[in-house]
DNA sequence: GCAACATCAAGAATGAATTCTCATTAACGA
DNA sequence: TCGTTAATGAGAATTCATTCTTGATGTTGC
């Protein structure tokens, strides 16, 4: 059975702390405050079964290895800034969006991403 | 100087045919037949090179390799089939998004990605 | 507490996309 | 048409994210 290990927790409390996706560098950079020694290959296999588990989703944006984000946030989206290269979430959406598409097109699901400068970039 | 190659004239008349985001390897197959013994290698080459003169440009999505349409179409966005994996354009824009964005953040650009089934795989 | 074994850290290995190498081909100015 | 040389084709090499391997470690059931 799975184990409840130092490594895990570090990591699911470094995504819940940071309240944003990060990618496994990231978590490895805010995990290895909790647990040091913390390796990447770690971070891999506890992400990948932390997502088999429901209990992280992950989050592809366009040009950036995939991030991690906490499941059963809801809809919403994200923010890429082109500075820090930190991604934030965004909470309103314009609506399901399925006009745009062409006649015949069957519209499932939208993903928008907006691209600027954050609070900290910006000041 | 830049010469005129039979097979980057069928590497840009690919993508104006096709009217539609194609990546490396999509170039490849269409191209192929104006110029049968077209590698991948060369692709890559006139790509990059097209790019870099304007004439091309990256469109980049979640989760997907580069693909490349031709410049100077207009603001617009994509519609990626989950069935087929073709991208296609898109025509309107919900509008400039920028109210979606925390305070203090500064929003310069957005992508929208629309996903379901295109016209063919959903008949 | 202790033994069994799941998990770990570190580095090697993998895989896929992209780029490089180099001998060959072909574009184009004279 | 011809010579120069940019561009090509094919396969090797590279890059980088991710996964595997190994011996060591730490967690859990008993």
């Amino acid at each position: 059975m799975a184990r409840q290990t130092q490594q895990r927790a570090a990591i699911l409390k470094a995504l819940v702390a940071a309240d944003r996706p990060l990618s496994p560098g990231e978590i490895l950079a805010h995990a290895q405050r909790l647990s040091p020694r913390l390796g990447i290959a770690t971070v891999y296999r506890n992400v990948r079964r932390l997502v088999l588990d429901g209990e992280l989703v992950e989050v592809q944006l366009p040009g950036a290895p995939p991030r991690y984000e906490v499941a059963r946030k809801g809809h919403h989206h994200h923010f890429h800034c082109r500075i820090c290269d930190r991604v934030f979430e965004v909470e309103g959406c314009p609506g399901p969006l399925t006009g745009l598409a062409p006649d015949g097109f069957f519209v499932e699901a939208h993903e928008i991403v907006l691209y600027g400068l954050c609070r900290e970039c910006a000041a």
